[in-house]
DNA sequence: CGGTCCCTTGACAGCCGTCAACTACCGTGG
DNA sequence: CCACGGTAGTTGACGGCTGTCAAGGGACCG
C-alpha cells in the first residue's frame, strides 16, 4: 500500500528495516475513495493531516476572486502533499482530485515524531521535496517564457516522466485525465487555445490522443521542443543531483562580466 | 549586522537568549561586498554556504538554451537563500547582484548544527520559509492567469511589502533598482512590452519613476488592479497565518459541486 | 431519447514580440 | 569644458499569438 513512498525514500538513502517500519506505521490509517473532481482541502484550511496519494490524480490550484483558475502543479501516486510545511499552518492552495483516487491522510504528528526519531528519513523527504520544488520552478519558467506550445509539450514531458518513474506509462502511451479546460489552467491559456495548441502538436506527429490518454510519438522531438531537461526530475541520489554547470550564450552571461571590480563604492554601503 | 534575521524569527517566535546568540555566532562571519550585476551562484554549482544578504538586491533565475532568462525571485536584505536544501544539493537556479550588495556566507552545517541544537529555530525557518514559498506559488499564479498590467503591478506591490517590513521603504517611495529588461524578465514580457507596462501604469496616475526608484501614487487601486493580497506575506505569528477559507464565486465552485457520492466506483480501483 | 460535458471550429479584435531607429543620461577621458 | 561611448529608456510599424464569442458536434449517461 506504500512500496510507492518506500520506493521514492530509497532513492536518496537506504532505509533501515526501523525506517521501513516506520513509514508503515505511519501509512496504516485506513485509505479514502475520493471521486473525481472533488474538493479535498480549500485554500486556507488547517492542515490536519498530510495527504498521501495511493492512487489517482490530483491538483493543487487557485482561483483569483474574478473566477480566474491556476493550478499549480500536479499530484500523482505516491505524492505526499507538502509535508514541509510547519505544524498549524494553513493550505496557501487549495487541492483537488482530477479522476477518481485513493488516499491515506497521515497525522502531522506522527510524520514529525517519525521525521525526528529518523533524521535521515527528514534528509530523505527534503531530497525528495527538492524534486516538487523544481517542478515549481520549472513552471514559472514555463509561464514566463516558454510558448504555448512549448508550455504543453514541457507538461506531458513532465507528466510522463514522472508517471514512468512509478511505473504507470505502457511504452510510450499513458493515462491523461485532464480536461482541455484543465490543461489550460496549467500551462495559462484558454480552453479554446490549449484545444488549438494541442490540435497542433497531434497535427505535427508528436503526440496521439485517445480517450482519457496520450501516447508520445516522438519524445526525443517533444523533449527538445518543451526545452525540457529530464534531469530535473533525477535528484535520484546525491551523487547524480541536478547537472553540472554549463556556461550558456545569451542574456545572462555578458551582462555579468561586463562589470569592473568585485569591490563596490563604499560610499553607498554600510553595515 | 544580523538584526533583520533576529527580527524576521522573532515574528514567529520568541526568541530565547542562547536562540539569539546561536544566531549571531551563525552570522559572525566577514561580510563581503560584490557590485552589481555579479554573478553570486550558478545553476548547478554546488552549495557550499547559504548566503545571507544583509544590504542590497539580488535574483535568482534561470536561463534557457537559446537564451531567453526568467528571473524566479528576488532577494532582499534579511533573506537567507534556500536554507532549506540538504547538504551536498545543487543549485537549481542561478543567483546573482542586481546592485551593490553585502552579504554573508553561512557555513551549511553551522546552520544545520544549530537548528538541530534549536528546534524551535528550525520551525521559525520553516515559517519564514513558507512566506517564499507563498511568494513562488504567486509568481505561478501571475505569469498564468494575470495580465501583463496586473503582474507588473503586482510585482510592484509585492517589493514594496517586502520591503516596509524591513523599513526600506519611505513613505510611498521605495528604490527600485531594476533595469525595464529585468522588470521584463520577471513578469514575463519583452522589454519594450515592459516599458509600455511601465508607461501604462505612469500614464494612469498609479506610480511615478524616478532615477533608481518609484513611487507608488495610489497604493489600494494598485493593489486592486495587481488582485494583491497583502495577507500572503503576512505569516507573521501563527495565528494570523494565512487567511480565513473563503468561498469564491468562478469556476472552481461548481466544477466540483456537480458531481455525485464522495466513494467512487470500485470497479476502477484497488490498493 | 434528451441532457450534459467536452471537444472543435471560425471570426474578430486586442495583446505582445520583433525590428529598427532614436533619445536621454551618465561617466570617462581628452 | 567638451566629445565620446555605453547603457537604459522610448517610439512606431508590423505581424503573429491568443482571448473571446458564438455555434455546432460527438460521446456518454440516465
Amino acid at each position: 500500500m506504500h512500496e510507492l513512498l518506500l520506493r521514492r525514500l530509497s532513492q536518496y538513502i537506504e532505509l533501515s528495516s526501523e525506517e521501513r517500519n516506520g513509514i508503515t506505521k505511519l501509512c496504516s490509517s485506513i485509505p479514502r475513495y475520493v471521486g473525481a473532481r472533488r474538493l479535498l482541502i480549500d485554500e486556507g484550511e488547517e492542515l490536519y493531516s498530510i495527504p498521501y496519494l495511493l492512487r489517482g490524480w490530483a491538483c493543487s490550484y487557485k482561483v483569483l476572486e474574478d473566477g480566474r483558475c491556476q493550478i499549480l502543479s500536479f499530484f500523482l501516486p505516491g505524492d505526499l502533499w507538502d509535508f514541509g510545511a510547519p505544524a498549524g499552518s494553513r493550505m496557501a492552495t487549495a487541492l483537488r482530485t482530477i479522476k477518481d483516487s485513493i488516499l491515506i491522510d497521515i497525522p502531522r504528528d506522527d510524520f514529525a515524531d517519525l521525521v525526528a526519531r529518523h533524521p535521515r528519513l527528514g534528509e530523505a523527504f527534503r531530497w525528495s521535496g527538492m524534486v516538487t520544488d523544481e517542478i515549481s520552478r520549472e513552471r514559472i519558467v514555463s509561464l514566463g517564457q516558454r510558448t504555448s506550445r512549448e508550455r504543453c509539450a514541457h507538461m506531458i514531458c513532465e507528466i510522463f516522466w514522472r508517471l514512468r518513474a512509478i511505473g504507470e506509462v505502457d511504452g510510450s502511451s499513458m493515462e491523461l485525465p485532464l480536461t482541455q479546460e484543465e490543461v489550460g489552467h496549467t500551462i495559462g491559456v484558454s480552453t479554446v487555445h490549449a484545444n488549438r495548441v494541442l490540435q497542433d502538436l497531434r497535427n505535427d506527429n508528436l503526440i496521439r490522443q485517445f480517450r482519457k490518454g496520450l501516447q508520445i510519438l516522438d519524445l526525443a522531438k517533444l523533449q527538445r521542443l518543451a526545452i525540457f531537461n529530464p534531469n530535473f526530475l533525477h535528484l535520484q541520489t546525491k551523487s547524480a543531483a541536478l547537472r553540472a554547470p554549463v556556461k550558456r550564450p545569451g542574456v545572462g552571461a555578458p551582462l555579468l562580466l561586463g562589470q569592473d571590480g568585485n569591490v563596490l563604492r563604499m560610499s553607498n554601503v554600510a553595515v
